[in-house]
RNA sequence: GGGCGAUUAGCUCAAUUGGCAGAGCACCUCGUUUACACCGAGGGGGUCGCAGGUUCGAGUCCUGCAUCGCCCA
């Protein structure tokens, strides 16, 4: 049998095995869980569909997993929905590359041969990530995989739009938005990433129109807007310029004459106190303008450039126009100066081209009817955010109630459902109007359909519900929302979380989950932001073939604690290919020493203290790790893991399994039975426990051992149902444990070999630790390589020996000849010293009344039970150094 | 400017309601023993950022400061 198991683990040789036959086995479904059974759902976060899987999708992926292997083996008809949105401007620019290849441009093709050529390429190429999803080993149910411009996610964006348009909450305006003069479109507030970079401020001098050898000092950091410059502001309050107000500027480049008005946005602080104001191209500056009723100038075309109405610079990109309109200005004179300054700059987030403040006719939602409940539902606990402090970050959104622009001048996603006749009268309609049909409202024919599509975020903060078939009363809408748990990454707390929440309460009267799991960043080793540009990134799936995915899994599981963010070193793989192989090579040794038999639990008579002791082990193992899965605590569910597998059940019961394996006797087949039964069974536990973090290797260990018929996916969780505490047998393991390391410990301090002939004396004057002494003895025999083992009630201590001083008793190592006395000697009484100095604070503090008094009884109890236990160890290791011959 | 987070061993990070500061990696010494060298055995390493305060008791609570990072304006 050994010769079928290899030595190491080959996660490439298993890892598409078990993606298959759990495909196969339909275990993903829900529908294989019991039919009366409580369901657990969670719907992914969409990734893009021209994604790539990254770290961060790995990290929010495997926790969603690791949380639905949880439950689904708890026993819940556990559903975990998967896809991915349309991603309009990213995939609509993608597209455009590939046609620009043929020196085209979506114009020349047209909206109906564009949108076909974006299908075949979603066909073609979207939905890789899908497969990266499997191959990472996320447990979704495949067969219901979605995608936010499918047939049925598209009717329920319809759906959705012109319920909230009948209802008014959409509206259509002329409102200065963001816009991306690359991507020609309208963004919404979140959509305009804002950035700091180095920039000026230029100081410009505007002369008065009836005094031209006077003039106003204005500070901008956009000087070509100053073409479209309709007044300047002054603060009412502010002496220096009160007479000026209601006079009127030249302004310079144009000749056009602007009022000088008093209003509190200018602030007397800042650059000189006076502020022009360009109502078209500021969002500050358009609020000053509507309370003064101020004409918009609007200077740039929909590419930013300056249009008819910037004179002689009409044609010019924003950034030349600046350099000509500055030097134009400098050599008039009316350049006063010019300073370097930091400056929060808005970019695209697809593109990254700055961000040009934009006048145009958009829909929007009235969000402060919508938000107001998707506050409360926060506020008062029906859904919970974790880590609790980004409650916070999402009420301070919330809170803010700003409409939100939905539509987009691109072509690739749900075509807003508004058609128009001859008067621009708009009509929402469901089912698509033809041009020529009768208005609804007006009777006239319709001449055109809207041009925009929606923000793909309007499609998915309907993601719970569609994906379940909403608006259609589907089965799976009934049983499956509201969903669960939502683990999700903090940047998009606004984007998406928010507007779930807000469209789940309005559309279903229902919150879409109870949890939001803000999962950390993965940062590089030095603690950047991965990202492209810097090429910092590490690839998942690069990781996966080079460590195994169970490696990539258990490691990023393990650097998860609540909410921090992960710098992540491609060498902290190692970690966890080490512990998947070192389980790995437990299974190995088990199953190599198993052979046919599999002997159950349950008809073991429990003799050996160190079965007793695993099995209490294991009960608290099965607790800790159930209760830090369904508390989110990932690391600790790893450390707890990590602690048992290596340092208990391979360090220390594997090990001491070994001498009643190889036990040949007759006498010895009980034990090795019994042995083979509790191996067995805790393998096999912790095989379940460790499954949902690395399902791959415990799949394919649990096949090999045999037991259970379905899938480890499949199975049941554990519980501590027949497992018992064992306070005694962890003591005793725990003497046995210190004979182990005393033997060891010496050997390595005295330079002796392993093969050293040795033998340990214990001294004791409890006749219970005595007898549990004895019980250990041989088993300390057979692991340390002793020669004996002895237990004196007597307290007659062997001559010429080392001595260990344990809580109960002494460990004696007879060594005539080797032993350095003045070494001993100073080594014991170096640990005499730290023993008194503690126990010198130890009294100190149990003669403090305010402690006596105040103290938890307990912890006054422990105290007094530690005074006891050291006090008594002081005496014997000064006991020891009296029969050293030491004073 | 406002908010949030971080500061603990050489590095990366843990530490229930305040009650004996831990792990992994790295390091030092030893070892190829029949599951595993992706291993085993033994060992060293701490003024818990700084300064105050509360408390019988503070890494943990409060105040201030410093440095780094993120978000919002």
């Amino acid at each position: 049998m050994s010769d079928e198991i290899a030595s190491r683990y080959d996660a490439k040789a298993v890892e598409p095995t078990w993606i298959a036959r759990w495909d196969e086995s339909g275990v993903f479904r829900p529908e294989s869980a019991d039919p009366k059974a409580r369901p657990f759902t969670i719907v992914i976060p969409p990734p893009n569909v021209t994604g790539r899987l990254h770290m961060g999708h790995a990290l929010n992926n495997t926790l969603q997993d690791l949380l639905v292997r949880f439950r689904r083996m708890q026993g819940y008809a556990a559903l975990w929905v998967p896809g991915t949105d349309h991603a309009g401007i990213a995939t609509q620019n993608v597209v455009e590359k590939d046609i620009a290849k043929e020196g085209k441009t979506r114009q020349d093709l047209g909206r109906e041969a564009f949108l076909t050529r974006a299908w075949a390429w979603k066909e073609a190429y979207g939905g890789a990530i899908l497969d990266q999803l499997k191959k990472l080993g996320c447990s979704c149910d495949w067969t219901r995989t979605r995608f936010t411009m499918d047939e049925g996610l598209s009717r329920a964006v319809t759906a959705s739009f012109v319920r909230l348009h009948d209802e008014g909450l959409i509206y259509r305006g002329e409102r200065l938005i963001n816009w991306c003069p690359r991507c020609e479109t309208a963004l919404s507030d979140e959509e305009a990433e804002v950035r700091e970079d180095n920039g000026q401020f230029w100081h410009l001098r505007y002369p008065l129109v009836d005094e031209p050898t006077r003039y106003l000092v204005v500070a901008t950091t956009r000087p070509e807007t100053m073409l479209g410059d309709v007044a300047v502001a002054v603060h009412p309050g502010d002496e220096r310029y009160r007479s000026l107000v209601g006079r009127k500027l030249r302004l310079p480049l144009t000749g056009r004459e602007i009022p000088i008005i008093a209003d509190t946005w200018a602030d007397p602080e800042k650059g000189s106190g006076a502020v022009k104001v360009t109502p078209a191209h500021d969002f500050n500056d358009f609020a000053v303008g509507e309370r003064h009723a101020l004409p918009r100038l609007r200077i740039f075309d929909d590419r930013a450039c300056v249009n008819e109405l910037g004179g002689a610079y009409r044609g010019l990109d924003r950034f030349a126009a600046r350099k000509r309109v500055v030097a134009d200005l400098d050599a008039q004179g009316l350049l006063q100066s010019v300073e370097q300054k930091v400056i929060p700059l808005p970019r695209c987030y697809r593109c990254d081209t700055v961000v040009e403040p934009h006048l145009s006719k958009q829909w929007f939602v009235r969000m402060r009817p919508l938000l107001e409940p998707a506050a409360a539902a926060v506020k008062d606990g029906r859904i919970q955010i974790r880590p609790e402090r980004y409650t916070k970050t999402y009420l301070d959104w919330v809170e803010q109630y700003r409409d939100w622009c939905i539509s987009r001048q691109i072509w690739w996603g749900h075509r807003i459902p508004v058609w128009y006749d001859a008067d621009d009268v708009a009509v929402a309609s469901e089912v698509p109007l033809s041009i020529g049909a009768r208005h609804p409202k007006t009777g006239k024919p319709i001449v055109r359909q809207d041009d925009d599509v929606l923000d793909t975020w309007f499609s998915s903060q309907l993601w719970p519900l569609s994906v379940l078939g909403w608006p259609d009363e589907t089965p799976d809408l009934v049983r499956h929302y509201p969903t669960d748990v939502l683990v999700t990454a903090r940047d998009i707390i606004y984007f998406w979380v928010a507007r779930m929440v807000m469209s789940g309460l309005h559309f279903r009267d229902a919150i879409p989950f109870h949890t939001v799991y803000i999962n950390g960043t993965i940062l590089d080793a030095i603690g950047r932001r991965m990202s492209k540009s810097l090429g910092n990134g590490i690839d998942p799936l690069e990781m996966g073939d080079r460590y195994g995915m169970d490696a990539v899994r258990w490691t990023i599981v393990s650097l998860t604690t609540e909410g921090q963010d992960i710098k992540l070193a491609e060498s902290r793989f190692e970690g966890g290919r080490n512990f998947v192989n070192k389980l790995w090579n437990a299974s190995r040794f088990v199953l190599m020493n198993l052979g046919d038999e599999r002997p159950k639990l349950a008809d073991q008579t429990l003799v050996a203290a160190e079965d007793r002791w695993i099995l209490s082990e294991l009960r608290s193992l099965v607790r800790d790790v159930t209760a830090a899965y369904e508390g989110f605590r990932f690391h600790e569910s790893t450390q707890r893991l990590y602690d048992f597998t290596w340092n208990l059940f391979c360090d220390w019961y594997l090990e001491l399994s070994k001498s009643r394996l190889n036990d040949a006797s007759p006498a010895g087949q009980d034990s090795k039975t019994t042995a083979h039964a509790v191996l067995v069974h805790v393998l096999d536990q912790l095989l379940h426990l460790l499954h949902p973090i690395i399902p791959f290797v415990t799949e394919e260990i649990r096949t090999k051992l045999s037991v259970g018929s379905s899938c480890l996916a499949g199975s049941r969780w554990p519980t501590d149902a027949g497992l018992r505490e064992d306070g005694d047998a962890a003591a005793e393991i725990a003497r046995l444990i210190a004979l182990v390391r005393a033997a060891r410990t010496v050997r390595d301090r005295m330079g002796l070999s392993k093969s050293q002939a040795m033998q340990l004396v214990m001294t004791t004057r409890s006749i219970p630790i005595a007898d549990s002494l004895r019980s250990v003895g041989p088993r300390a025999v057979s692991l340390a390589k002793l020669e004996a083992v002895l237990v004196r009630l007597d307290g007659e201590k062997p001559a010429q020996s080392i001595t260990i001083v344990e809580d109960g008793y002494e460990i004696h190592v007879p060594l005539a000849g080797l032993i350095d006395l003045s070494a001993e000697i100073s080594r014991l009484t170096k640990e005499a010293e730290i023993a008194a100095t503690s126990l010198a604070a130890l009294r100190g503090k149990l003669q403090n009344s305010g402690f006596l008094g105040k103290a938890k009884p307990e912890v006054v109890a422990q105290e007094q039970a530690r005074e006891a236990e050291l006090s008594d160890k002081l005496e014997r290791l000064r006991a020891t150094l009296k029969d050293l011959g030491s004073a």
